[in-house]
DNA sequence: CGCCGTTATTTCTGCCACGGAACTTACTCT
DNA sequence: AGAGTAAGTTCCGTGGCAGAAATAACGGCG
């Protein structure tokens, strides 16, 4: 991976790496605020900060609605999220979903393009010009980010991908070469769960997990503030996760797993199945919204099975918060009621579940999270 | 919590710190590479250690068997485990078990007794008596670790006990009074975590799962090197989770839930429903070794449902290694074949699961659990 | 309107932990 | 015995940070 710094941040040591973080990812900060978030003297924090205002990475924000206290008005710092620009772009089986953000991950622009060939060559030459078409549409992009599913190395290998056919596949290489910037690549739950853990709805929390559901099941869990990871991590190794005793079949012969349960295909599967005719996926959960008998007890099943799903997440990692995402995320919108009540029902009575967070559904959120992956290493400096 | 700070440990500076935990879990290092592991210029490694082998907490071993390898030999650096002594008691429904450790942890001396009454004060007035007996056999302790089964909050008051139908008791301050000591509390599969962390088979491993079997099933987690902990944590939440559609039912009523299929009594219950002869929990183990069938069956099916649990524990939490305790944890190694065969059909095809290590059973590992919490605060100094 | 209390921010000074270079020590190998 | 090697030691110099004191920017009060 090419890792050309660019200008406008200069080299961190270790406690103004701390300071940029906290004001980056917690908004305004006054340097008193700022002080005792990283409990260092404000003495030392006005030294630490003198150089990151001038590098032009942070301002003092204008604290217009100044808080009504006795004592000298604090002074809110903020990073300019302008100041620099990222390019997210989400691979899946036939499509490539791309946005562009800024450094807080604001997206401003977007763009998506059909992939012809799922060959390793004609996927790096389609997505290189679609970083191309989105570079064009906003600033000059300081790094890109790539997300798939299935296993990535950490040096930007595709380890394995079933959607794409693909295994070891040099993916951030051949994208560096074809678009002459710095790529990063990972797989794409774990992209969406960083996402959600800087600029979604997992900030502030430090144990929280994602479940996406889609055209597969995900998980990403954050622990300690931090993203498990594990040799297996990107393996869809929830897919297969037991849920119905009594459900359908999956593509390997399990019976009721979470893949079975809960993924678009499978769900539009059972409709078809039931009714005889075939309806695509949001216009099933449109029917079960309406009421309509089959789709209803489609949805709701699955409703029930990603409630479990939740409940045995929640008592083995203990999230603090419960995130649903993904293309298919609405399905938990539509059956809402019964995922509750199966949570509830699978966690200890005396244990309040977390709170259960919907996330905005479609593609380009997953390619929001490929952006945030390039913010990261970008930001930290790997 | 009484924290008076011993003689012996000197108030540690930050990589100080880092410095004697490093030896205290690793083992003998050359000063050499202890500066490698934390990342110090040997020249300042020198100058840190220099205090604390002043203070009699690290000795110089005798490097017997030296490799044979050219350039100045290394001279280990080794805790002195005898400096400190620390007492650990573990509470059960009925009896409270004890140990007394060195400050690495090995056990030196043990008892245990009876509890007449599960009232807070005869529970606190026996467990007193108990650490008095223990304190008679061996060098002066340095402090108390008590665990229970239930949620024990970070000030040492137990929330709620069910095994002792107990809500929100002050054990610490109860125990400081009667025995003159520092005590800590502590949930006992934490603390049983805490010490295969630092002690048992997770060590040099940041990421593992505890499971336990007995009275009741408990889970506890470490990721990125800390024990996951949650406002839920110590609830029995993985009590409950459903592994066997048409298991027997648990006392709550879920059908072949973990404590439906694990437990000690259950196991004893569904054997006695089945022969009509009443056989305890390590008969039936026998037995089921021996080649009984009932026994064989129950036991094989309570052995499918831990793999089932563990396989869950392993997509969600992603150990390095999977560790069996507890006192009924023999289950394991008895139904070791259908386990592993069952944990191995939970997780990708591509992955091969964690390694399964089965710890010694018996109450005193969860007294050692107590101990260990009591190094932990003695030496993290908190 | 000017003084006072309060809190944020800045300036300045000194300490001390750490790194780096140059040495010393204690081995093995030839 | 001498060369080679790696561990451990000594000794500065640097630089990051805390602490104290000064300064700034309010709101409130007589």
């Amino acid at each position: 991976m090419t890792t050309t710094r660019p200008a406008g941040w200069v080299p961190l040591t270790g406690q103004a790496h701390r300071v940029a973080l906290e004001v980056l990812l917690h908004g305004p900060l006054s340097r008193a605020e700022l002080a005792r978030r990283v409990e260092m003297s404000p003495g030392s924090l006005t030294r630490l900060t003198r150089p990151l205002l001038d590098s032009g990475l942070l301002v003092e924000a204008d604290d217009a609605g100044a808080d009504r206290r006795p004592g000298r008005p604090s002074q809110p710092l903020d990073v300019v999220a302008d100041s620099h620009h990222f390019v997210g772009v989400k691979i899946t089986g036939d499509a490539a979903y791309g946005v562009v953000t800024t450094l807080r991950a604001d997206v401003v622009a977007r763009a998506q393009a059909p992939l012809r060939d799922a060959a390793p060559e004609a996927v790096a030459a389609d997505v290189a010009d679609l970083v191309d078409r989105l570079t064009a549409l906003a600033p000059a992009a300081t790094a890109v980010g790539v997300s798939v599913g299935g296993h990535v190395l950490p040096d930007g290998t595709v380890r394995r991908a079933p959607f794409l056919g693909w295994s070891d596949v040099p993916l951030t290489r051949m994208l560096a070469e074809r678009t002459g910037r710095a790529v990063v690549a990972a797989n794409d739950v774990a992209a969406l769960t960083e996402a959600t853990h800087w600029f979604g709805e997992g900030r502030g929390h430090e144990a929280f997990a994602v479940v996406t559901v889609g055209a597969g099941v995900g998980l990403g869990v954050v622990a300690h503030d931090r993203l498990l990871t594990g040799p297996y991590a990107g393996l869809g190794l929830i897919g297969h996760h037991p849920l119905e005793p009594g459900g359908p079949v999956c593509s390997q012969g399990h019976r009721g797993c979470a893949e079975a349960m809960l993924t678009t295909w499978s769900i539009e599967r059972q409709v078809a199945a039931s009714t005889g005719a075939s309806l695509p996926f949001e216009a099933v959960l449109d029917a079960a919204a309406a009421g309509a008998t089959v789709p209803r007890r489609v949805v709701d099943d699955a409703g029930r099975a990603l409630g479990r799903l939740l409940a045995a997440v929640t008592n083995i990692a203990l999230p603090e918060v419960l995130v649903l995402g993904g293309e298919g995320a609405r399905l938990a919108s539509v059956a809402q009621r019964v995922l509750a009540d199966e949570l509830r029902a699978g966690v200890d009575p005396l244990a309040e579940p977390p709170p259960v967070v919907v996330q905005s559904p479609g593609f380009h959120e997953w390619a929001r999270g490929a952006a945030v992956v390039a913010i990261q290493t970008f930001v930290l400096g790997r």
